[in-house]
DNA sequence: TGACGCATTTCTGTATACAGAATAGGTGTG
DNA sequence: CACACCTATTCTGTATACAGAAATGCGTCA
Protein backbone atom coordinates (compact mmCIF):
# COMPACT_ATOMS: atom_id res chain seq x y z
CA UNK A 1 0.00 0.00 0.00
CA UNK A 2 1.07 3.56 -0.48
CA UNK A 3 1.39 2.98 -4.17
CA UNK A 4 -0.07 5.71 -6.26
CA UNK A 5 -1.86 3.05 -8.26
CA UNK A 6 -2.90 4.66 -11.46
CA UNK A 7 -6.33 3.22 -11.97
CA UNK A 8 -6.87 1.69 -15.38
CA UNK A 9 -10.07 2.18 -17.29
CA UNK A 10 -10.83 -1.52 -17.00
CA UNK A 11 -10.54 -1.50 -13.21
CA UNK A 12 -12.61 1.64 -13.08
CA UNK A 13 -15.31 -0.07 -15.12
CA UNK A 14 -15.16 -3.27 -13.05
CA UNK A 15 -15.42 -1.45 -9.75
CA UNK A 16 -18.05 0.95 -11.00
CA UNK A 17 -20.24 -1.67 -12.64
CA UNK A 18 -19.90 -4.13 -9.77
CA UNK A 19 -20.88 -1.37 -7.39
CA UNK A 20 -23.90 -0.43 -9.45
CA UNK A 21 -25.06 -4.04 -9.63
CA UNK A 22 -24.41 -4.86 -5.98
CA UNK A 23 -26.21 -1.78 -4.80
CA UNK A 24 -29.24 -2.75 -6.80
CA UNK A 25 -29.17 -0.06 -9.48
CA UNK A 26 -30.65 -2.58 -11.91
CA UNK A 27 -33.35 -5.07 -11.17
CA UNK A 28 -32.24 -8.66 -11.72
CA UNK A 29 -32.61 -9.78 -15.33
CA UNK A 30 -32.08 -6.34 -16.82
CA UNK A 31 -30.18 -6.35 -20.05
CA UNK A 32 -27.23 -3.98 -19.98
CA UNK A 33 -26.82 -1.88 -23.15
CA UNK A 34 -23.14 -1.27 -23.63
CA UNK A 35 -23.13 2.17 -25.18
CA UNK A 36 -25.27 3.85 -22.55
CA UNK A 37 -23.48 2.04 -19.73
CA UNK A 38 -20.06 3.03 -21.01
CA UNK A 39 -21.09 6.65 -21.08
CA UNK A 40 -22.52 6.42 -17.58
CA UNK A 41 -19.25 4.92 -16.33
CA UNK A 42 -17.17 7.54 -18.07
CA UNK A 43 -15.27 5.15 -20.29
CA UNK A 44 -15.52 3.58 -23.71
CA UNK A 45 -17.01 0.29 -24.72
CA UNK A 46 -13.70 -1.57 -24.96
CA UNK A 47 -12.80 -1.54 -21.24
CA UNK A 48 -16.46 -1.90 -20.34
CA UNK A 49 -16.72 -5.12 -22.28
CA UNK A 50 -13.66 -6.45 -20.48
CA UNK A 51 -15.31 -5.53 -17.20
CA UNK A 52 -18.48 -7.33 -18.22
CA UNK A 53 -16.49 -10.44 -19.12
CA UNK A 54 -14.99 -10.35 -15.67
CA UNK A 55 -18.33 -9.94 -13.93
CA UNK A 56 -19.67 -12.86 -15.95
CA UNK A 57 -16.94 -15.07 -14.52
CA UNK A 58 -17.73 -13.71 -11.07
CA UNK A 59 -21.33 -14.73 -11.59
CA UNK A 60 -22.83 -11.27 -11.36
CA UNK A 61 -23.78 -11.17 -15.02
CA UNK A 62 -25.08 -13.79 -17.41
CA UNK A 63 -24.32 -13.90 -21.09
CA UNK A 64 -27.48 -14.01 -23.20
CA UNK A 65 -27.90 -16.36 -26.12
CA UNK A 66 -28.34 -13.60 -28.68
CA UNK A 67 -25.52 -11.43 -27.44
CA UNK A 68 -25.25 -9.03 -24.58
CA UNK A 69 -25.43 -9.56 -20.86
CA UNK A 70 -28.07 -9.32 -18.19
CA UNK A 71 -27.90 -8.98 -14.44
CA UNK A 72 -27.99 -12.35 -12.73
CA UNK A 73 -30.30 -13.18 -9.89
CA UNK A 74 -29.85 -15.60 -7.05
CA UNK A 75 -32.26 -17.56 -4.97
CA UNK A 76 -31.74 -18.60 -1.40
CA UNK A 77 -30.28 -21.95 -2.39
CA UNK A 78 -27.68 -20.33 -4.62
CA UNK A 79 -26.39 -18.23 -1.75
CA UNK A 80 -26.35 -21.10 0.71
CA UNK A 81 -24.57 -23.35 -1.79
CA UNK A 82 -21.95 -20.71 -2.48
CA UNK A 83 -21.36 -20.31 1.25
CA UNK A 84 -21.15 -24.07 1.67
CA UNK A 85 -18.65 -24.25 -1.14
CA UNK A 86 -16.52 -21.54 0.38
CA UNK A 87 -16.48 -23.53 3.61
CA UNK A 88 -15.39 -26.60 1.69
CA UNK A 89 -12.45 -24.97 -0.07
CA UNK A 90 -11.40 -23.02 3.00
CA UNK A 91 -11.63 -26.31 4.84
CA UNK A 92 -9.32 -27.85 2.29
CA UNK A 93 -6.84 -25.03 2.76
CA UNK A 94 -6.99 -25.59 6.51
CA UNK A 95 -6.65 -29.37 6.22
CA UNK A 96 -3.68 -29.16 3.88
CA UNK A 97 -2.06 -26.55 6.11
CA UNK A 98 -2.42 -28.94 9.04
CA UNK A 99 -1.18 -31.95 7.10
CA UNK A 100 1.80 -30.16 5.61
CA UNK A 101 2.70 -28.05 8.61
CA UNK A 102 1.99 -24.35 8.28
CA UNK A 103 4.53 -21.58 7.84
CA UNK A 104 5.28 -20.29 11.39
CA UNK A 105 5.44 -16.67 10.25
CA UNK A 106 2.00 -16.84 8.69
CA UNK A 107 0.63 -18.56 11.80
CA UNK A 108 2.01 -15.76 13.96
CA UNK A 109 0.46 -13.22 11.64
CA UNK A 110 -2.89 -14.97 11.90
CA UNK A 111 -2.70 -14.95 15.69
CA UNK A 112 -1.89 -11.25 15.61
CA UNK A 113 -4.91 -10.53 13.44
CA UNK A 114 -7.15 -12.36 15.89
CA UNK A 115 -5.73 -10.20 18.69
CA UNK A 116 -6.53 -7.10 16.68
CA UNK A 117 -10.08 -8.31 16.13
CA UNK A 118 -10.45 -8.76 19.88
CA UNK A 119 -9.42 -5.16 20.33
CA UNK A 120 -11.71 -3.84 17.60
CA UNK A 121 -14.76 -5.45 19.18
CA UNK A 122 -13.75 -5.18 22.83
CA UNK A 123 -16.30 -2.50 23.64
CA UNK A 124 -19.76 -3.86 22.80
CA UNK A 125 -21.13 -0.32 22.66
CA UNK A 126 -18.58 0.98 20.18
CA UNK A 127 -17.50 -1.72 17.80
CA UNK A 128 -15.13 -0.64 15.03
CA UNK A 129 -16.95 -2.26 12.15
CA UNK A 130 -14.59 -1.08 9.45
CA UNK A 131 -11.62 -2.56 11.29
CA UNK A 132 -13.55 -5.75 11.92
CA UNK A 133 -14.40 -6.22 8.25
CA UNK A 134 -10.82 -5.53 7.22
CA UNK A 135 -9.27 -7.81 9.84
CA UNK A 136 -11.72 -10.62 9.23
CA UNK A 137 -10.93 -10.51 5.51
CA UNK A 138 -7.24 -10.49 6.38
CA UNK A 139 -7.59 -13.57 8.57
CA UNK A 140 -9.35 -15.51 5.84
CA UNK A 141 -6.73 -14.40 3.35
CA UNK A 142 -3.94 -15.71 5.56
CA UNK A 143 -5.89 -18.93 6.04
CA UNK A 144 -6.05 -19.45 2.31
CA UNK A 145 -2.28 -19.05 2.11
CA UNK A 146 -1.42 -21.33 5.03
CA UNK A 147 -1.36 -24.47 2.89
CA UNK A 148 1.52 -22.97 0.94
CA UNK A 149 -0.21 -23.66 -2.35
CA UNK A 150 -0.77 -20.88 -4.89
CA UNK A 151 -3.46 -22.99 -6.55
CA UNK A 152 -5.45 -23.39 -3.34
CA UNK A 153 -4.98 -19.76 -2.39
CA UNK A 154 -6.17 -18.58 -5.73
CA UNK A 155 -9.29 -20.72 -5.84
CA UNK A 156 -10.28 -19.88 -2.28
CA UNK A 157 -10.06 -16.24 -3.21
CA UNK A 158 -12.08 -16.85 -6.33
CA UNK A 159 -14.89 -18.68 -4.61
CA UNK A 160 -14.96 -16.07 -1.87
CA UNK A 161 -15.77 -13.59 -4.59
CA UNK A 162 -18.93 -15.40 -5.60
CA UNK A 163 -21.88 -13.14 -4.95
CA UNK A 164 -22.69 -13.03 -1.24
CA UNK A 165 -20.27 -15.86 -0.43
CA UNK A 166 -17.51 -13.68 0.96
CA UNK A 167 -16.60 -13.97 4.65
CA UNK A 168 -17.48 -10.31 4.99
CA UNK A 169 -20.61 -10.32 2.85
CA UNK A 170 -23.09 -9.75 5.65
CA UNK A 171 -21.16 -7.81 8.25
CA UNK A 172 -22.64 -4.59 6.98
CA UNK A 173 -25.99 -5.73 8.19
CA UNK A 174 -24.81 -7.75 11.14
CA UNK A 175 -24.83 -4.72 13.38
CA UNK A 176 -28.58 -4.99 13.30
CA UNK A 177 -28.68 -8.63 14.28
CA UNK A 178 -29.95 -8.93 17.83
CA UNK A 179 -27.28 -11.19 19.26
CA UNK A 180 -24.48 -9.91 17.13
CA UNK A 181 -22.00 -9.95 19.97
CA UNK A 182 -22.76 -13.60 20.62
CA UNK A 183 -22.18 -14.39 16.95
CA UNK A 184 -18.91 -12.48 17.07
CA UNK A 185 -17.67 -14.35 20.11
CA UNK A 186 -18.61 -17.62 18.48
CA UNK A 187 -16.74 -16.70 15.31
CA UNK A 188 -13.63 -15.76 17.23
CA UNK A 189 -13.81 -19.04 19.11
CA UNK A 190 -13.89 -20.88 15.81
CA UNK A 191 -11.00 -18.81 14.48
CA UNK A 192 -8.85 -19.77 17.43
CA UNK A 193 -9.84 -23.44 17.36
CA UNK A 194 -8.97 -23.46 13.67
CA UNK A 195 -5.44 -22.22 14.27
CA UNK A 196 -5.04 -24.65 17.15
CA UNK A 197 -6.08 -27.56 14.96
CA UNK A 198 -3.73 -26.49 12.20
CA UNK A 199 -0.71 -26.09 14.43
CA UNK A 200 -1.56 -29.43 16.07
CA UNK A 201 -1.61 -31.09 12.63
CA UNK A 202 -5.24 -32.13 13.15
CA UNK A 203 -6.31 -32.04 9.51
CA UNK A 204 -9.81 -33.46 9.82
CA UNK A 205 -10.64 -31.17 12.73
CA UNK A 206 -9.35 -28.12 10.93
CA UNK A 207 -11.42 -28.98 7.86
CA UNK A 208 -14.60 -29.53 9.86
CA UNK A 209 -14.09 -26.30 11.78
CA UNK A 210 -13.60 -24.23 8.65
CA UNK A 211 -16.77 -25.66 7.16
CA UNK A 212 -18.81 -24.97 10.23
CA UNK A 213 -17.35 -21.51 10.50
CA UNK A 214 -18.51 -20.64 7.02
CA UNK A 215 -22.00 -21.75 7.98
CA UNK A 216 -22.21 -18.87 10.41
CA UNK A 217 -22.69 -16.77 7.31
CA UNK A 218 -25.81 -18.79 6.59
CA UNK A 219 -27.30 -17.71 9.87
CA UNK A 220 -26.64 -14.07 9.11
CA UNK A 221 -28.09 -14.48 5.66
CA UNK A 222 -31.16 -16.27 7.00
CA UNK A 223 -31.76 -13.35 9.31
CA UNK A 224 -31.15 -10.60 6.79
CA UNK A 225 -33.26 -12.01 4.02
CA UNK A 226 -36.38 -11.75 6.18
CA UNK A 227 -35.42 -8.55 7.91
CA UNK A 228 -36.48 -5.04 7.07
CA UNK A 229 -36.50 -4.71 3.27
CA UNK A 230 -34.69 -1.42 3.62
CA UNK A 231 -31.65 -3.52 4.44
CA UNK A 232 -31.53 -4.59 0.82
CA UNK A 233 -30.24 -1.15 0.00
CA UNK A 234 -27.42 -1.21 2.52
CA UNK A 235 -26.22 -4.82 2.30
CA UNK A 236 -24.49 -5.08 -1.09
CA UNK A 237 -26.03 -7.65 -3.37
CA UNK A 238 -29.04 -8.42 -1.25
CA UNK A 239 -31.23 -6.71 -3.82
CA UNK A 240 -30.35 -9.44 -6.34
CA UNK A 241 -31.78 -12.22 -4.21
CA UNK A 242 -35.13 -13.49 -5.40
CA UNK A 243 -37.55 -14.77 -2.81
CA UNK A 244 -38.43 -17.86 -4.86
CA UNK B 1 -25.63 -30.87 -30.86
CA UNK B 2 -26.20 -30.67 -34.56
CA UNK B 3 -26.28 -26.91 -34.28
CA UNK B 4 -24.46 -25.16 -37.04
CA UNK B 5 -22.69 -23.13 -34.39
CA UNK B 6 -21.29 -20.11 -36.12
CA UNK B 7 -17.94 -19.81 -34.45
CA UNK B 8 -17.23 -16.36 -33.12
CA UNK B 9 -13.83 -14.77 -33.44
CA UNK B 10 -13.43 -14.87 -29.67
CA UNK B 11 -14.06 -18.60 -29.47
CA UNK B 12 -11.76 -19.15 -32.38
CA UNK B 13 -9.04 -17.23 -30.56
CA UNK B 14 -9.65 -19.05 -27.27
CA UNK B 15 -9.53 -22.47 -28.84
CA UNK B 16 -6.60 -21.64 -31.06
CA UNK B 17 -4.52 -20.02 -28.35
CA UNK B 18 -5.34 -22.65 -25.76
CA UNK B 19 -4.34 -25.30 -28.25
CA UNK B 20 -1.06 -23.60 -29.02
CA UNK B 21 -0.21 -23.26 -25.34
CA UNK B 22 -1.27 -26.75 -24.36
CA UNK B 23 0.67 -28.34 -27.17
CA UNK B 24 3.78 -26.53 -26.03
CA UNK B 25 4.19 -24.06 -28.90
CA UNK B 26 5.67 -21.59 -26.41
CA UNK B 27 8.06 -22.38 -23.64
CA UNK B 28 6.71 -21.45 -20.23
CA UNK B 29 7.31 -17.82 -19.32
CA UNK B 30 7.21 -16.56 -22.89
CA UNK B 31 5.63 -13.17 -23.27
CA UNK B 32 2.90 -13.15 -25.88
CA UNK B 33 2.97 -10.14 -28.24
CA UNK B 34 -0.57 -9.38 -29.23
CA UNK B 35 -0.13 -8.10 -32.74
CA UNK B 36 1.89 -11.02 -34.02
CA UNK B 37 -0.30 -13.52 -32.21
CA UNK B 38 -3.48 -12.04 -33.59
CA UNK B 39 -2.15 -12.31 -37.09
CA UNK B 40 -1.09 -15.90 -36.50
CA UNK B 41 -4.56 -16.74 -35.23
CA UNK B 42 -6.23 -15.03 -38.16
CA UNK B 43 -8.15 -12.51 -36.11
CA UNK B 44 -7.72 -9.00 -34.76
CA UNK B 45 -6.42 -7.86 -31.41
CA UNK B 46 -9.83 -7.22 -29.89
CA UNK B 47 -11.08 -10.82 -29.74
CA UNK B 48 -7.56 -12.03 -29.00
CA UNK B 49 -7.40 -9.88 -25.89
CA UNK B 50 -10.72 -11.29 -24.74
CA UNK B 51 -9.31 -14.77 -25.27
CA UNK B 52 -6.21 -13.90 -23.27
CA UNK B 53 -8.38 -12.61 -20.42
CA UNK B 54 -10.18 -15.91 -20.43
CA UNK B 55 -7.00 -17.96 -20.40
CA UNK B 56 -5.73 -15.85 -17.51
CA UNK B 57 -8.77 -16.87 -15.48
CA UNK B 58 -8.18 -20.46 -16.53
CA UNK B 59 -4.65 -20.18 -15.21
CA UNK B 60 -2.86 -20.82 -18.49
CA UNK B 61 -1.59 -17.25 -18.74
CA UNK B 62 -0.31 -14.80 -16.17
CA UNK B 63 -0.73 -11.07 -16.40
CA UNK B 64 2.59 -9.25 -16.12
CA UNK B 65 3.05 -6.21 -13.92
CA UNK B 66 3.96 -3.90 -16.78
CA UNK B 67 1.26 -5.05 -19.13
CA UNK B 68 0.96 -8.04 -21.36
CA UNK B 69 0.72 -11.72 -20.58
CA UNK B 70 3.11 -14.61 -20.39
CA UNK B 71 2.63 -18.35 -20.50
CA UNK B 72 2.25 -19.81 -17.01
CA UNK B 73 4.23 -22.75 -15.78
CA UNK B 74 3.31 -25.37 -13.23
CA UNK B 75 5.35 -27.48 -10.92
CA UNK B 76 4.40 -30.91 -9.70
CA UNK B 77 2.76 -29.53 -6.56
CA UNK B 78 0.53 -27.22 -8.57
CA UNK B 79 -0.82 -30.12 -10.57
CA UNK B 80 -1.34 -32.33 -7.55
CA UNK B 81 -3.06 -29.52 -5.66
CA UNK B 82 -5.36 -28.82 -8.57
CA UNK B 83 -6.27 -32.51 -8.76
CA UNK B 84 -6.85 -32.62 -5.01
CA UNK B 85 -9.07 -29.58 -5.26
CA UNK B 86 -11.09 -31.14 -8.03
CA UNK B 87 -11.60 -34.18 -5.85
CA UNK B 88 -12.78 -31.94 -3.04
CA UNK B 89 -15.38 -30.06 -5.05
CA UNK B 90 -16.55 -33.18 -6.88
CA UNK B 91 -16.77 -34.76 -3.45
CA UNK B 92 -18.97 -31.90 -2.32
CA UNK B 93 -21.22 -32.38 -5.31
CA UNK B 94 -21.46 -36.07 -4.47
CA UNK B 95 -22.12 -35.48 -0.78
CA UNK B 96 -24.81 -32.89 -1.43
CA UNK B 97 -26.41 -35.17 -4.01
CA UNK B 98 -26.54 -37.93 -1.39
CA UNK B 99 -27.85 -35.66 1.34
CA UNK B 100 -30.50 -34.07 -0.82
CA UNK B 101 -31.48 -37.11 -2.78
CA UNK B 102 -30.44 -37.15 -6.42
CA UNK B 103 -32.66 -36.70 -9.44
CA UNK B 104 -33.63 -40.26 -10.56
CA UNK B 105 -33.38 -39.40 -14.24
CA UNK B 106 -29.83 -38.14 -13.85
CA UNK B 107 -28.91 -41.20 -11.81
CA UNK B 108 -30.23 -43.45 -14.56
CA UNK B 109 -28.27 -41.49 -17.12
CA UNK B 110 -25.11 -41.89 -15.05
CA UNK B 111 -25.65 -45.64 -14.82
CA UNK B 112 -26.13 -45.79 -18.56
CA UNK B 113 -22.87 -43.96 -19.16
CA UNK B 114 -21.04 -46.44 -16.95
CA UNK B 115 -22.51 -49.25 -19.03
CA UNK B 116 -21.27 -47.58 -22.17
CA UNK B 117 -17.80 -47.24 -20.67
CA UNK B 118 -17.81 -50.97 -19.94
CA UNK B 119 -18.56 -51.61 -23.59
CA UNK B 120 -15.92 -49.19 -24.86
CA UNK B 121 -13.18 -50.90 -22.89
CA UNK B 122 -14.49 -54.45 -22.99
CA UNK B 123 -11.82 -55.70 -25.35
CA UNK B 124 -8.41 -55.07 -23.75
CA UNK B 125 -6.74 -55.29 -27.14
CA UNK B 126 -8.91 -52.74 -28.84
CA UNK B 127 -10.02 -50.07 -26.44
CA UNK B 128 -12.01 -47.20 -27.90
CA UNK B 129 -10.07 -44.35 -26.34
CA UNK B 130 -12.08 -41.56 -27.91
CA UNK B 131 -15.31 -43.03 -26.59
CA UNK B 132 -13.73 -43.57 -23.19
CA UNK B 133 -12.60 -39.94 -22.90
CA UNK B 134 -16.00 -38.68 -24.00
CA UNK B 135 -17.97 -40.97 -21.70
CA UNK B 136 -15.73 -40.34 -18.72
CA UNK B 137 -16.17 -36.59 -19.16
CA UNK B 138 -19.90 -37.14 -19.47
CA UNK B 139 -20.02 -39.11 -16.23
CA UNK B 140 -18.20 -36.40 -14.32
CA UNK B 141 -20.46 -33.79 -15.84
CA UNK B 142 -23.54 -35.64 -14.65
CA UNK B 143 -21.94 -36.05 -11.24
CA UNK B 144 -21.48 -32.29 -10.97
CA UNK B 145 -25.16 -31.79 -11.73
CA UNK B 146 -26.48 -34.44 -9.33
CA UNK B 147 -26.62 -32.08 -6.37
CA UNK B 148 -29.17 -30.01 -8.28
CA UNK B 149 -27.21 -26.83 -7.67
CA UNK B 150 -26.17 -24.58 -10.55
CA UNK B 151 -23.53 -22.99 -8.32
CA UNK B 152 -21.89 -26.32 -7.50
CA UNK B 153 -22.14 -27.49 -11.07
CA UNK B 154 -20.55 -24.37 -12.38
CA UNK B 155 -17.64 -24.37 -9.98
CA UNK B 156 -16.91 -28.06 -10.46
CA UNK B 157 -16.71 -27.41 -14.16
CA UNK B 158 -14.45 -24.43 -13.58
CA UNK B 159 -12.01 -26.24 -11.36
CA UNK B 160 -11.98 -29.18 -13.77
CA UNK B 161 -10.70 -26.74 -16.36
CA UNK B 162 -7.63 -25.86 -14.34
CA UNK B 163 -4.57 -26.95 -16.27
CA UNK B 164 -4.11 -30.70 -16.05
CA UNK B 165 -6.82 -31.09 -13.40
CA UNK B 166 -9.50 -32.40 -15.72
CA UNK B 167 -10.79 -35.95 -15.27
CA UNK B 168 -9.60 -36.65 -18.80
CA UNK B 169 -6.30 -34.79 -18.64
CA UNK B 170 -4.05 -37.82 -18.79
CA UNK B 171 -6.03 -40.40 -20.68
CA UNK B 172 -4.18 -39.50 -23.85
CA UNK B 173 -1.04 -40.94 -22.33
CA UNK B 174 -2.68 -43.61 -20.24
CA UNK B 175 -2.63 -46.07 -23.09
CA UNK B 176 1.09 -46.29 -22.48
CA UNK B 177 0.79 -46.97 -18.79
CA UNK B 178 1.71 -50.61 -18.12
CA UNK B 179 -1.25 -51.61 -16.01
CA UNK B 180 -3.74 -49.35 -17.69
CA UNK B 181 -6.46 -51.97 -17.68
CA UNK B 182 -6.08 -52.38 -13.92
CA UNK B 183 -6.40 -48.63 -13.46
CA UNK B 184 -9.48 -48.64 -15.65
CA UNK B 185 -11.14 -51.39 -13.70
CA UNK B 186 -10.37 -49.59 -10.48
CA UNK B 187 -11.85 -46.36 -11.79
CA UNK B 188 -15.03 -48.07 -12.88
CA UNK B 189 -15.31 -49.69 -9.46
CA UNK B 190 -15.09 -46.27 -7.86
CA UNK B 191 -17.64 -44.86 -10.29
CA UNK B 192 -20.15 -47.55 -9.32
CA UNK B 193 -19.46 -47.26 -5.60
CA UNK B 194 -19.99 -43.53 -5.92
CA UNK B 195 -23.43 -43.91 -7.43
CA UNK B 196 -24.31 -46.55 -4.86
CA UNK B 197 -23.33 -44.23 -2.02
CA UNK B 198 -25.31 -41.36 -3.50
CA UNK B 199 -28.46 -43.35 -4.02
CA UNK B 200 -28.06 -44.79 -0.51
CA UNK B 201 -27.85 -41.25 0.91
CA UNK B 202 -24.40 -41.99 2.31
CA UNK B 203 -22.98 -38.49 2.05
CA UNK B 204 -19.66 -38.98 3.83
CA UNK B 205 -18.91 -42.12 1.86
CA UNK B 206 -19.76 -40.46 -1.44
CA UNK B 207 -17.50 -37.53 -0.62
CA UNK B 208 -14.58 -39.74 0.36
CA UNK B 209 -14.98 -41.87 -2.75
CA UNK B 210 -14.99 -38.88 -5.08
CA UNK B 211 -11.84 -37.55 -3.47
CA UNK B 212 -10.05 -40.85 -3.74
CA UNK B 213 -11.23 -41.26 -7.30
CA UNK B 214 -9.66 -37.96 -8.29
CA UNK B 215 -6.38 -39.10 -6.79
CA UNK B 216 -6.16 -41.79 -9.47
CA UNK B 217 -5.20 -38.91 -11.73
CA UNK B 218 -2.21 -38.29 -9.50
CA UNK B 219 -0.95 -41.77 -10.19
CA UNK B 220 -1.24 -41.25 -13.91
CA UNK B 221 0.50 -37.90 -13.63
CA UNK B 222 3.27 -39.34 -11.48
CA UNK B 223 3.89 -41.94 -14.17
CA UNK B 224 3.74 -39.60 -17.13
CA UNK B 225 5.98 -36.92 -15.73
CA UNK B 226 8.90 -39.36 -15.55
CA UNK B 227 8.06 -41.25 -18.70
CA UNK B 228 9.49 -40.77 -22.14
CA UNK B 229 9.89 -37.02 -22.73
CA UNK B 230 8.33 -37.47 -26.14
CA UNK B 231 5.06 -37.87 -24.28
CA UNK B 232 5.19 -34.16 -23.49
CA UNK B 233 4.28 -33.50 -27.08
CA UNK B 234 1.24 -35.76 -27.09
CA UNK B 235 -0.22 -35.15 -23.64
CA UNK B 236 -1.65 -31.63 -23.78
CA UNK B 237 -0.15 -29.29 -21.23
CA UNK B 238 2.60 -31.60 -20.06
CA UNK B 239 5.17 -29.35 -21.71
CA UNK B 240 4.28 -26.58 -19.26
CA UNK B 241 5.25 -28.60 -16.23
CA UNK B 242 8.59 -27.62 -14.75
CA UNK B 243 10.63 -30.31 -13.07
CA UNK B 244 11.44 -28.10 -10.07
C1' DT C 1 36.19 -0.89 -20.94
C1' DG C 2 32.08 -0.10 -18.54
C1' DA C 3 28.19 2.60 -17.32
C1' DC C 4 24.84 6.11 -17.96
C1' DG C 5 21.59 8.66 -20.75
C1' DC C 6 19.04 9.59 -24.83
C1' DA C 7 16.52 8.38 -28.92
C1' DT C 8 13.98 5.09 -31.45
C1' DT C 9 11.03 1.45 -31.79
C1' DT C 10 7.77 -1.74 -30.28
C1' DC C 11 3.89 -2.83 -27.55
C1' DT C 12 -0.10 -2.24 -24.75
C1' DG C 13 -4.39 0.14 -23.40
C1' DT C 14 -8.16 2.83 -25.06
C1' DA C 15 -11.28 5.00 -28.23
C1' DT C 16 -13.83 4.86 -32.28
C1' DA C 17 -15.61 3.44 -36.73
C1' DC C 18 -18.12 -0.03 -39.30
C1' DA C 19 -20.91 -4.03 -40.58
C1' DG C 20 -24.22 -7.45 -39.66
C1' DA C 21 -27.77 -9.19 -36.71
C1' DA C 22 -31.70 -8.72 -33.73
C1' DT C 23 -35.61 -6.32 -32.20
C1' DA C 24 -39.35 -3.21 -32.11
C1' DG C 25 -42.80 -0.65 -34.30
C1' DG C 26 -45.87 0.33 -37.80
C1' DT C 27 -48.73 -0.88 -41.66
C1' DG C 28 -51.42 -3.72 -44.50
C1' DT C 29 -54.43 -7.68 -45.02
C1' DG C 30 -57.52 -11.50 -43.76
C1' DC D 1 -59.77 -6.73 -34.54
C1' DA D 2 -55.82 -9.82 -34.83
C1' DC D 3 -51.89 -11.49 -37.11
C1' DA D 4 -48.13 -11.34 -40.17
C1' DC D 5 -44.70 -9.03 -42.71
C1' DC D 6 -41.63 -5.37 -43.73
C1' DT D 7 -38.82 -1.53 -42.45
C1' DA D 8 -36.07 1.19 -39.52
C1' DT D 9 -33.50 1.61 -35.52
C1' DT D 10 -30.67 -0.06 -31.99
C1' DC D 11 -27.18 -3.02 -30.40
C1' DT D 12 -23.44 -6.19 -30.47
C1' DG D 13 -19.10 -8.08 -32.35
C1' DT D 14 -14.97 -6.95 -34.78
C1' DA D 15 -11.39 -4.23 -36.86
C1' DT D 16 -8.48 -0.42 -36.73
C1' DA D 17 -6.43 3.98 -35.44
C1' DC D 18 -4.03 6.54 -31.92
C1' DA D 19 -1.50 7.88 -27.75
C1' DG D 20 1.36 6.93 -24.03
C1' DA D 21 4.47 3.84 -21.78
C1' DA D 22 8.10 0.45 -21.67
C1' DA D 23 12.04 -1.69 -23.59
C1' DT D 24 15.97 -1.82 -26.48
C1' DG D 25 19.96 -0.26 -28.77
C1' DC D 26 23.37 3.11 -29.62
C1' DG D 27 26.41 6.70 -28.63
C1' DT D 28 29.06 9.29 -25.46
C1' DC D 29 31.58 10.19 -21.41
C1' DA D 30 34.26 8.88 -17.39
Amino acid sequence: MGDTDRISQVEKAIIGLRGMIMSGDFIAGTRLPETALAERLGTSRTPLRQAMDRLVTEGLLERMTNGGCRVASFNLDDINDAIELRGVVEGTAARLAAERGPDPDLMAEAEAVLGDIDIAVSDPDQIDFDAYVRLNAKFHEILSALAGSPVIRREVERISNLPLASPSAFVRGQELIPDFMASLIRAQGQHRALLEAISGREGARAEALAREHARLARLNFAFLKDADPRLATCVPGLALVTSS
